[in-house]
DNA sequence: GCTGAAATTGAAGAAAC
DNA sequence: GTTTCTTCAATTTCAGC
C-alpha cells in the first residue's frame, strides 16, 4: 500500500531510483549516482537534467537548523480565512511567502484554509507575527497555534 | 522583528550568508559561494564543513514532487495520543518515519500531538494511513485531516 | 584563523558504437 | 542507451601567512 510504484508518469524505476537518492543525499556526485542505479555517467546527467526540467525535482536546498539561524521557536500555524475576504486570499497568500518567518504554506482544505510552518526568534516575535501579520489583516478569522518541539524528516 | 540576526551562537555573518545561499541552492558550487560571501575558496570548504559538523547544516536534500513519484495526494494529520498510552509515544513515534507515506513528522503541542505531512498514491491510500497505521494502534484517541491543495516553501 | 597554488577529482560535451 | 576521450570546472590539500 504504502511501496514505491514501479512505473510513474513516464519515469521508468531507474529515475524513481534517482529521485530516491537525491532526496537523502541532494550531494551525491553524479559518477557515484550512476554507479548506484546502473547506468553510464553522461545518462545519468541527462536524466536528472531531464528530472529539473520536467519539475520533478523543484530544486537542491541544505536543510537548515532553524535554531542555528537565530530562530529557535517553530510552531505550525492553522489560519481561518474569513468568508467574506475569499476573493483577497491570493493576494494575502504571497505576502506570506514574505514573511522571513515562514518556513512552509500550505493550502489545505478542512477546519482552516492555511497552515504555516514558521520559525522564530522567541515567543514575541511568534505573538508578533501571528497578531500582526495574520490577524492584525482583518482578513482573519481565526487561528490555531501548535508549538513544535521537534521536526523530523521523513524515510 | 523578523529579521536577520547579525551574530548566534559563535556563527558570523559569513556563516549565516553561506546558510541562507544553500538554504536557497543546496548546489551551489564551492567557488561561487566563496566569491558571493567574498572569501577563498579553501576558507569557504572549511566553514562549510564546520557548518555540517556542529549540525546548523542537517544535510542536503533533492526537492521531489510527490505528485511525480506517484503520491500526488497530500495531507497534514493531526494526531492525538490517548492520555493512557503517553509511555508509548516514543515507539510509536520511531514507526511513523518507517512509513513510506510520511514525509515530515512534527511533534507539537497544542490540542494535538504530532502533525504529520504524508504523500500518498490516492486517497485509498491516505485512509489505510489513518485508519491501519493511526487509528488501527490503539493509541490514538483522535485525528484531523487537512487535505493539502499545495505547498510552497518560504524565501 | 585566512590565502593562493598545486594536485586530485568530477562535470559536461562530442564522437562512435 | 553506452563507452571512451577530451576539455573544463570544482573540490581538496597543504605550505605559508
Amino acid at each position: 500500500m504504502t511501496d514505491v510504484p514501479k512505473d510513474v508518469r513516464g519515469l521508468d524505476h531507474i529515475d524513481l531510483e534517482l529521485l530516491s537518492l537525491l532526496r537523502v543525499d541532494g550531494r551525491m556526485p553524479n559518477n557515484a549516482l550512476a554507479d548506484r542505479v546502473g547506468i553510464a555517467p553522461s545518462t545519468c546527467l541527462t536524466r536528472i537534467r531531464r528530472l529539473r526540467e520536467i519539475g520533478a525535482v523543484r530544486g537542491f536546498h541544505a536543510d537548515v537548523d532553524p535554531a542555528w539561524i537565530g530562530r529557535p521557536i517553530q510552531a505550525m500555524i492553522a489560519v481561518r480565512i474569513r468568508p467574506d475576504a475569499r476573493e483577497a486570499i491570493g493576494r494575502f497568500a504571497e505576502s506570506l511567502a514574505g514573511i522571513r518567518a515562514v518556513r512552509d504554506v500550505y493550502f489545505v482544505s478542512g477546519s482552516y484554509d492555511f497552515l504555516l510552518h514558521v520559525a522564530c526568534a522567541d515567543v514575541d516575535d511568534l505573538r508578533a507575527v501571528i497578531t500582526e501579520r495574520l490577524s492584525g489583516t482583518g482578513l482573519i478569522s481565526g487561528t490555531e497555534t501548535y508549538l513544535i518541539f521537534e521536526h523530523r524528516r521523513g524515510v
